[in-house]
Parts: structure tokens; C-alpha cells; sequence
DNA sequence: GCAGAACCGTACCGTACGGTACGCAAAAGG
DNA sequence: CCTTTTGCGTACCGTACGGTACGGTTCTGC
């Protein structure tokens, strides 16, 4: 494996249309909905094309999955000071854009065909999926945390696990109960602050303003 | 107890058997196993009896959730003074008992099956898998819960939110990831201690003893 | 013992999918 | 200007699915 991402094939732009519309299929009628016909139809080309550039479908699907993943893109983080408050708002914002990817109608929909595929003996585009769609925001987390710790802000043993914790946290069932198709939150930002709140009050060195633990057990 | 919706419509020992081998096909090839003519085979049984006891396709897929949900039978809890102790090992049994619901072979793939069914405007199926499946489970907790604050041992605002945060703090992200075909935990009961002894931390209103609180932020 | 229902095994039907082949238009390139 | 490549549209093929029909067999009730 040479180095590490960017090694993706890196379509054409009328590659990219054509995976554009691709998607916009899957989101509206699910795996079903994505024919080859129905794709060639839809994105004026021929089934010819479409097997010359990805090969078969399981080589659109994951062409689908790379393109998708391209266009999600984290920003390095700045290497400021950390502060309480500024670790806290890091935190927030982490959370509400979490539960923001994980309830648009894309992801929704590229999770549901992975699991839709998946066996007991694993999943080529479960993989994929993990690998391209989460490295990235487990990246962002896990840098965030671990700059809590080197500034004193957050203790714990296991960054892998405290992220587990956050992430717990922040999604509780919500994923898997969207992906079944139920409505998500009303008020992302809420459940956001909540988590938050509940991760600094088992991983934080200090006491959180008053507010902010009204939001978990005050009265 | 038929109480509340215990309108299944109870199948015959027969109809059992082949939703029995029904299960056995989905959990071994997923959806894509699950054929009319193949579970005729399977099962010994006619098509045309498939679809005079379950109608369709669909009709078998609802039946074999309820058939599923119907072996899933969560025991009333006992009226048992709480103490702390009793508290913790109810809520670490519940835990063990949920991440192991959750890992089951027929579990994962009834979920793939309705995740991979479900669209944006929701799923007959998702519904009825989160109805049939997870109530069960959900008011045992609750009553825990429940039963914790009445005896002042836990402290919250909101009981449901409280769940949902002891929900999430066993399974963090493990259902959508086995869900996706990655191998489940080495260590369900580890996982379980840690997610009590974190949530006893958030809302318990005692400390926790010394080795308890090792595992989740030990030095 | 007999009529009727339930059921099995198989054959059958229409359809729709994944994948391939071909004819032709439009770019690309020299 | 001519050639080559690229790609669109369509037709086609084999297959496998969901669902139905039917003849033969076992089970059930009287």
C-alpha cells in the first residue's frame, strides 16, 4: 500500500456526472432504483460506457463510494491555544457536523446499500465505506482529543476508547434508527451540547459551568 | 399475556419450521439467499404454500422479524430492594445482555435486511423490527432506570435521555460497524463494566468503588 | 372408507436484471 | 481532410426472480 488516501482513480469529470446521477437514484429509491439501464437512462449513456470506466457494478457502487468521499473534505485544524471553552466549542462543533453527515440523504443511503450487502463474512463495500467515509472524522476527532490532553484539559488512558465514549455519546441509536428510516432530530444541537457536556463531565479536569451541567442532571 | 399488540397471528409449528429455515438462509447468504424457490427447497415445503400462508414476499419478511421476536422473551423483572451494588450488576447484565442481542447472527441480518429495504420515506419493515425487537429490551432498561431513581441511587432530568446516554455508551458505534461486517468485540463484558461505570459516574449518586473507577479513568 | 382439504413437487409465465455486441455520430488528432 | 477514438442508443442474451397453475399425495373429519 503506497502511502496512504489519494491513490482513487480520480474520474473524469463526465465520470463524475455520471456517479452524480448515480447517486441521486440510490437516494431516492434505494438499491433497487439503481439499474444499470436505469443509470444509462438517467445519465445519457450507454451501459457500454458504464461498464468500460467502472468495470461491473459492485465497481460502480465502489466508484460511487470514492466519489462521494471526495467531496467530503475536514480541514486540518488550526494549531491554536487550547483553552476549557475553546476545547468545549471544538467539541460542539464536532458533534452537530457528526450527526449532520450521518443524517444527510447520502450517507444515509451509501450506508444502507453497504449494510444492505453485507454477509457474516464482511462486506468489500462495508470496508470501503468505513475506510473512506470515517477515517476522516475519526482523524479530526482524535486530534481534537489528544490536543485536550497534551493541554491538560481532558484525562483519560485510551484515546481510542474515550473517542469511542464521544461518539457513543453524541449518536446513542440515532444512526441505526435513521438507518432503518426513521426521522432524525429535531435539534441536532442540543443532543450535540448534551454529549459534549456528559463527555467533559467523565474525560475533563474541570468543573463545567452551571449551565452547562443544567443541560445532563440539573433539575 | 396477551396485553398489547400481540396480534401476531401465532403460526403453526409448521410455519415455524420454515420460517426457522427462512432465518437460517438469510443469516447464511443474506437477502439475496432469501428466495421463494430456495427456501421451498430448503424448507420442504410448496411455493404456492409460501404464499397462502404469508401472501408475499414481503409478508414473509414481516413474519419471520415477528417469528423472531416471538423466541425473544425478556423475563419481568424481580421487585427486589436496590442497593448500589444490585443496581450496578443489573445495569452490567443488561449491558452484556444488549451487546450480545445486538452481535447475534439473526439479529444482524433481520437489521441488514430492513436497513437494506429502507428508503428515505422510512420502512415497513424498519418499523416493525423496532417495534417487535427493541421495545422488549428498552422497557427492561427503563425499568431499571427507573427503579434506580426511585430508590435515589441514579439522578436525572429526562429518563428517556438517560437511556439513550446508557445506550450509547454500551454500544457506541459497534452496531452500525458489525452491522457493516466487521468482526463484533473480543470482550462484551469489558465494554459492559466500562459503559456502567461511566454512566454511574454521569448520573449515579454515589461514588463508585476504586477498581470501578480504574477501568474508565485510572492513571 | 370416503370426501374434502391441505400440501408437496414441478412446471410454467412474465419480467427485469447484469452484461455484451453492434451501428453510428461526434470529437480528437495528425 | 481523413483516421482513430470515444461514447451514445439500441438491440440482444442468458439467467433468475416473484408469483401462479396443476397433478399427485397425504392428512383429516365424518
Amino acid at each position: 500500500m503506497r502511502a496512504d488516501t489519494t491513490d482513487m482513480p480520480e474520474f473524469s469529470p463526465r465520470q463524475n456526472a455520471v456517479l452524480e446521477q448515480a447517486l441521486r437514484l440510490l437516494v431516492e429509491g434505494g438499491e433497487k432504483a439503481l439499474t444499470t439501464s436505469g443509470l444509462a437512462r438517467a445519465a445519457n449513456c450507454s451501459k457500454e460506457s458504464l461498464y468500460k470506466w467502472f468495470g461491473d457494478r459492485e465497481g460502480l457502487l465502489a466508484a460511487m463510494i470514492a466519489h462521494q468521499a471526495s467531496k467530503v473534505r475536514t480541514f486540518e485544524r488550526s494549531g491554536e491555544r487550547l483553552t476549557a471553552d475553546l476545547l468545549r466549542d471544538h467539541l460542539e462543533l464536532f458533534a452537530r457536523d457528526l450527526l449532520q453527515v450521518l443524517a444527510g440523504d447520502v450517507s444515509l443511503a451509501l450506508n444502507r446499500l453497504a449494510i444492505g450487502q453485507a454477509t457474516r463474512e464482511g462486506s468489500k463495500l462495508g470496508k470501503l465505506l468505513l475506510e473512506h467515509g470515517r477515517r476522516q472524522i475519526d482523524r479530526r476527532a482524535m486530534a481534537l482529543i489528544d490536543q485536550g490532553k497534551r493541554a491538560g484539559l481532558l484525562r483519560f488512558d485510551n484515546a481510542d476508547a474515550a473517542y469511542h465514549t464521544l461518539y457513543g455519546l453524541i449518536v446513542s441509536d440515532l444512526h441505526v434508527r435513521m438507518l432503518l428510516g426513521e426521522p432524525g432530530l429535531k435539534d441536532n444541537a442540543r443532543q450535540a451540547e448534551r454529549a459534549v457536556v456528559a463527555f467533559l463531565a467523565l474525560h475533563g479536569t474541570q468543573k463545567q459551568s452551571a449551565d452547562a451541567r443544567g443541560v445532563s442532571a440539573g433539575r
